[in-house]
DNA sequence: ATGAAAGCGCTAACAC
DNA sequence: GTGTTAGCGCTTTCAT
């Protein structure tokens, strides 16, 4: 097989007979040509194997056709199902998706905001991060590229989508209550964020319905490693009282709670009841299964990418905000509190 | 904020009061300019907030840095793992990575490989994809561009990188062999794909040792459902005499057959023994947990990206082939088959 | 050391 | 209907 160079417009103009300018009206059937040259065109850049070359219609045109995405991992499984559902619905649209993991950090954030915007992404889709990056919110408006922002806010200007954590925290905690557990803990990623804010807000609003006060000592809020979890989860069934519920918001908080669990031979649900705020695997095969409230990342995707496109259509859709529900799914995990705990 | 249109070269150059070309030259620091043309163009550059196009360097330099990596499904840890480190080292070269998922289907396999041409990414890794696309061999040897198999080959021209699926197969089948199992079920995606083909050939190798036939009863490849697994390992459980043991060649075959399992209230190890390829939060976490054989998926990505940096590079390196060894993990979800088994 | 100009591959405006 | 041409923003000869 020869080496053939990629075929240019030039080529298939030349084979066909015709202008450059005709075959490109021809290719993408725009302005007046004959049907027999458009046949005849098609037909030569069939032939040669022709394939436009997208990064002189860019220039061209002013639009890349690309969509970049900001996730603080993607290897999350939270982030891989929605990116996974965003990118199908975007490649209907003809866009393709561009994804860079901030890893928590505001400077990465604000270096993929830049690389970004020099590759000319026509919008950005913005998630989460610990670490605002003030200087990353200037390099935003000094484009004028339209911004998605996923349970994060970028003001009126921008649309927004956001999952409903705050009243999925609030329909576990009300379950938990329900049951009769008092005594709550709570670990979460940190509550810098508006996920993690949210979250604690909705459990806090569910105890305020029963009187209970907030209590700071239940709490755990940092960005954290299985590993550190798992310790956390200890260091919080020690006190006493001990909790008798654990809270998980995040599906690390979970993976650690049930080691650190583990570890020291605390049984679920008699000695401890443990709920998750997000579905995984782990959650529906333990045993016993965890409960969980849990929403739709398919959704999320897909509904990320409706935004983005909406902003890009050409009508000029206005900014919107929409709010995803959560569900909530009873399993094994949950049951009254139990008399005595500890070891 | 003034909706200021962005800035070009030109822009530059007209307030550093030098040509366009002198502009560039300063600013990639080519050529021969004088020191206090440089300083005047990057201020100049600072003070307007001049980020160069990428796109129209890409159609100059004929080169996007971009690199395209296509998979099955980007939300399946085990590439999302890879893609986040492949991702990684490709950005500290400044490169960016595109991906695509196949779905498995050879149509979309084709239809991303020809668009990522069009987009004229400078490289390309392939992963697997069950069902092969003939079309798509041709679109790919149409363009010149470096193509990095993973867990595939694509000849001697391209470099591939491969996990020791073999040696995995093999030395799991070893362990529950040396338990005293006779009868191993193995679940397994589609042997028709490289790593489903070289597991079994590795389980077949270990049987071989022991003068053991390969047992086709006790073998499912299917591309296949949580559902449908676990309703396989239920059907494989019903056999008689039923296997001892379960070889689960995937995450997805693992999640299935505990699920299967426990439905019918078998437990692991006592009726029978599970052991998976690749390791997971469930299998760590499972009670038991579950034995698995597994490796380093950071190292995939890494190297995946290395092997393409290096065929992108100026040296224009040989093709290479690398294989990625695997580890055993003993925990505790296999011990020796018991004598009763079946509900 | 710097400016002028060509040209990457394409589309769109303008002639005819 | 079709050919010609300008120009997207940049880098890189080639003069000077």
């Amino acid at each position: 097989m020869t080496k053939r160079s990629r075929k240019t417009i030039k080529d298939v103009a030349a084979a066909a007979g015709v202008s450059i300018g005709t075959a490109s009206r021809a290719l993408n059937r725009t302005g007046r040509v004959s049907e027999a040259t458009v046949i005849r065109v098609t037909d030569a850049a069939r032939k040669l194997g022709y394939q436009p070359d997208a990064i002189a219609q860019s220039l061209r045109l002013k639009s890349t056709k690309v969509v970049g995405m900001l996730v603080t991992d993607l290897s999350n499984p939270f982030f891989a199902s929605v990116i996974r559902a965003a990118e199908k619905r975007l490649q209907q649209a003809g866009y393709a998706l561009l994804v860079g993991n901030t890893d928590n950090e505001g400077t990465r954030e604000k270096f993929l905001i830049d690389l970004f915007q020099r590759r000319r992404v026509d919008g950005l889709i913005v998630g989460p991060c610990e670490t605002e990056n003030p200087e990353m919110l200037e390099a935003l408006d000094s484009g004028d590229l339209p911004v998605i922002g996923y349970d994060r806010d970028f003001g009126e200007g921008q649309s927004g989508l956001h999952v409903d954590h705050r009243r999925a925290a609030y329909e576990a905690t009300r379950h938990l209550l329900n049951l009769g557990h008092e005594r709550i803990a709570l670990l979460s990623s940190s509550s810098l964020l508006s996920p993690g804010r949210e979250r604690i807000a909705g459990h806090a609003e569910a105890l305020a319905e029963r009187g209970i006060a907030l209590n700071q000592a239940l709490i755990r809020a940092h960005k954290s490693s299985m590993e550190f979890v798992a310790s956390e989860a200890l260091s919080l069934m020690s006190l006493r009282p001990a909790p008798t519920a654990f809270l998980c918001l995040g599906t690390r908080m979970l993976a650690g709670t049930l080691q650190g669990l583990q570890q020291n031979g605390l049984k679920v649900p008699g000695d401890v009841s443990v709920l998750a705020v997000g579905d995984t695997d782990l959650a529906r095969l333990y045993t016993p299964a965890i409960s969980c409230v849990t929403w739709d990342l398919d959704l999320v995707g897909q509904m990320l990418a409706e935004l983005m496109l909406r902003r890009l259509g050409d009508d000029q859709g206005e900014p919107q905000r929409i709010m995803i529900p959560t569900q909530f799914i009873d399993r094994q995990s949950c049951g009254a509190p139990g008399q005595c705990s500890g070891p």
